[in-house]
RNA sequence: GGCCCGUUGGUCAAGUGGUCUAAGACACCGGCCUUUCACGCCGGUAACAGGGGUUCGAAUCCCCUACGGGUCACCA
C-alpha cells in the first residue's frame, strides 16, 4: 500500500486556532496510525495578512501540544520549501499547461466591473458568480486590454454541465454540479495563485494521500477536483471533520472567549489535556475510556469513528480534563508549569531560592486536588501569602462562638513551643488541643480554619499551617485571642 | 437566496434494521468518605427534532417539513 502522507496547511494569519489545532492532531493521529508522514505547509499566498509571528505562533503551539511533523518550514523536508510564497515557480509551469490545453483563460476585467455584475445578478435574483466575460477574448484583444495597463488575472474555465463527486471519507459521496460553480481566479493579477489552486499543486506534488481538513472547505473541494481532473492527476482522499461551535451553535470566534492554543496555555490548560480535550471533539474510541495520552490516542485513532455532526466546545469537559491531569502529573512538573503565575502575580521573585521553591513546590502540592487550571493558584495564593485574611460571612458566624478565644490562645502557645512547625507537629497540637479544652473536632478545627485562612472551607489545615508559617499565622490569630 | 452538511439527554457522544423499556463521560442532584471543602467512590434526573412512508420490526433505510451550521472573494 502507497505510504500515507498527510498535512496541515494553516495559514499564517492569526495566532493557531482551537479548530485548527484539532485538524492538526486528527492529521498527526491519523499519520501516526499508519504509520505514515506528517508534513505541515505554510499557506501564505495571502500577502497581506500573512506574517512571521502568526507562523512562529502556530509552530510553537503546535509543538506544545506535542504534535511534530515530518516535514515542514523549519525542519525541511524532501519536497522543501513548505512555504508557499517559496513555490511560487512551481506554480507556474501547471498555469501554463492548462492555459496551453484551454483550461484557463486571461481576465481582465477589473474590480469594478465584476462588483457591478454582481450586483446585477442580486438584484435579478440570480446567484451572484463570474458570468465568462472574458472566457474567449482573441489574443488582439487581450493585447489591447494590456497595453491599456491592465493585469489579468488567471481563471479557470469549469465544465459546464458536470457533476463534481467528492469521495468523503466521513460524509461519504457529496454531489455538486459545476453550473453552481463560476469560473474562479487561480492566479491573482499580482502573478500570486489563489488558494484553491496552490493547494492542488502542493498537494500534488508534495505527494499527499489523505486531505483532512474543516468542514469549511468542503464546497471548495469540487473546484479543486476540477483542478486535479485538468491536470490528469490522481485525486487524493478527502476527509471533511465537522467544525467546532461555540455556546451558541455558531463557528468558534474570538466573541465566544478564548480560541487560540496559547491562550489556552496561558490560562494553566496542560497540553495533554487540551489533545486529549480537542480529541474527544468529533471523534469517539471504540470503548468507554475518557482519559488519553498522546500514544495510546495514535492507537486509537480511526476516521471511521469521526462524526458528521458538528460539536459544541464543552468548557467544563475541558475543565473536568485539565483536572484530572493536574491530579495526575507529578508535583514537580506543576510546580514548575504554575511557579510563573504566582511570580507574574508578585508573590515570588522572578529568581527563587532553594526555599521559595520549595514553598511553591508544598503549594501545589496543597492544591493539587483544587485546581482546574493553573493560573487558579492565584486565586488561592493569598491564603499562603498575605499577612491577614478577610473572613467571609460563614467565618465571621463561626468566630463568634464562645470556645474561640480559648482555642486560640491556647494554639498560639502550642504552636509558640513547638520547635519546628512539620504537618506532624501541627495535627498532633490540634488534636491535644480538643483533647485538653474538651471540645468536638469541629468547634476545634472549623474556628482555627476560620481565623487562619478567613473560609470555612480549604486543605487541611496541618498542611497548610507549616506552609503559612508561625508569623502569619500568628498575626492572622491575634485578632481573636481572649 | 442558491448549493452543501448536519439534527440521540443542557454538553460531548455510543448506537450502522430486532440484544434499545437507548451505553459511557461532563454538568446537575443525592449519598458515602472527611474536622471542612476539594479529590475519590456509589446512586439518580435527563434524549432518538416533527410528519409521512418502506418493513413482521426503525434511533438506524427513503421522502417532506422545521431548525442549526457551512459556503458562495484577485481570503485561506
Amino acid at each position: 500500500m502507497e505510504k500515507v502522507r498527510v498535512r496541515f496547511a494553516p495559514s499564517p494569519t492569526g495566532p493557531l486556532h482551537i479548530g485548527g489545532a484539532r485538524s492538526a492532531l486528527f492529521n498527526y493521529l491519523f499519520a501516526k496510525k499508519l504509520g505514515g508522514q506528517f508534513i505541515l505547509r505554510i499557506e501564505d499566498t495571502d500577502l497581506e495578512r500573512s506574517s512571521c509571528a502568526s507562523e512562529k505562533n502556530i509552530l510553537d503551539s503546535l509543538r506544545w501540544l506535542g504534535i511534530e511533523w515530518d516535514e515542514g518550514p523549519d525542519v525541511g523536508g524532501p519536497y522543501a520549501p513548505y512555504r508557499q510564497t517559496e513555490r511560487l515557480e512551481s506554480y507556474q509551469s501547471y498555469v501554463n499547461r492548462m492555459m496551453k490545453t484551454g483550461h484557463c483563460y486571461y481576465c481582465f476585467c477589473s474590480e469594478e466591473e465584476l462588483e457591478q455584475e454582481r450586483q446585477e445578478l442580486m438584484a435579478k435574483g440570480e446567484l451572484p458568480r463570474y458570468l465568462g466575460k472574458c472566457r474567449s477574448l482573441t489574443p488582439e484583444e487581450q493585447a489591447r486590454l494590456r497595453a491599456l495597463g491592465r493585469q489579468p488575472v488567471v481563471r479557470f474555465r469549469v465544465p459546464p454541465g458536470q457533476t463534481v463527486v467528492v469521495d468523503d471519507l466521513v460524509r461519504g459521496q457529496v454531489l455538486f454540479e459545476s453550473d453552481g460553480i463560476g469560473d474562479f481566479v487561480v492566479v491573482k493579477s499580482d502573478s500570486i495563485p489563489t488558494y484553491n489552486f496552490a493547494v492542488v499543486i502542493d498537494d500534488l506534488t508534495m505527494g499527499i494521500t489523505h486531505i483532512i481538513r474543516a468542514e469549511e472547505h468542503l464546497s471548495n473541494t469540487p473546484r479543486q477536483i476540477l483542478v486535479y481532473q485538468a491536470l490528469g492527476a490522481p485525486l487524493p482522499q478527502f476527509a471533511h471533520i465537522s467544525l467546532i461551535l461555540g455556546k451558541d451553535r455558531s463557528k468558534m470566534s474570538k466573541r465566544h472567549g478564548a480560541t487560540s492554543v496559547m491562550q489556552y496555555r496561558e490560562m494553566g490548560y496542560l497540553p495533554e489535556a487540551l489533545v486529549n480535550f480537542l480529541a474527544l471533539l468529533g471523534w469517539a474510541p471504540e470503548g468507554e475510556q475518557e482519559i488519553f495520552s498522546l500514544e495510546e490516542l495514535i492507537q486509537e485513532f480511526s476516521l471511521d469513528r469521526v462524526a458528521k455532526n458538528p460539536a459544541v466546545f464543552d468548557m467544563d469537559k475541558l475543565h473536568w480534563i485539565n483536572g484530572h491531569y493536574i491530579r495526575h502529573t507529578p508535583v514537580e512538573r506543576l510546580t514548575q508549569l504554575g511557579t510563573p503565575y504566582l511570580q507574574k502575580a508578585g508573590y515570588l521573585p522572578q529568581t527563587l531560592t532553594t526555599a521559595e521553591e520549595d514553598l511553591a513546590c508544598r503549594i501545589f502540592r496543597v492544591l493539587q486536588s483544587y485546581l482546574t487550571c493553573l493560573s487558579q493558584v492565584v486565586d488561592y495564593a493569598p491564603l499562603f501569602f498575605a499577612d491577614t485574611v478577610d473572613q467571609s460571612p460563614e467565618a465571621q458566624e463561626v468566630l463568634a462562638e464562645a470556645q474561640v478565644p480559648a482555642v486560640v490562645d491556647l494554639l498560639t502557645r502550642k504552636l509558640n513551643e513547638a520547635p519546628e512547625l512539620t504537618p506532624e507537629v501541627v495535627k498532633g497540637i490540634l488534636k491535644s488541643i480538643t483533647k485538653e479544652l474538651k471540645l468536638g473536632g469541629r468547634q476545634v478545627f472549623l474556628p482555627v480554619r476560620a481565623a487562619v485562612t478567613g473560609q470555612v472551607h480549604g486543605p487541611e489545615l496541618h498542611d497548610i499551617i507549616p506552609i503559612i508559617g508561625r508569623e502569619r499565622v500568628f498575626s492572622r490569630l491575634a485578632r481573636f485571642g481572649g
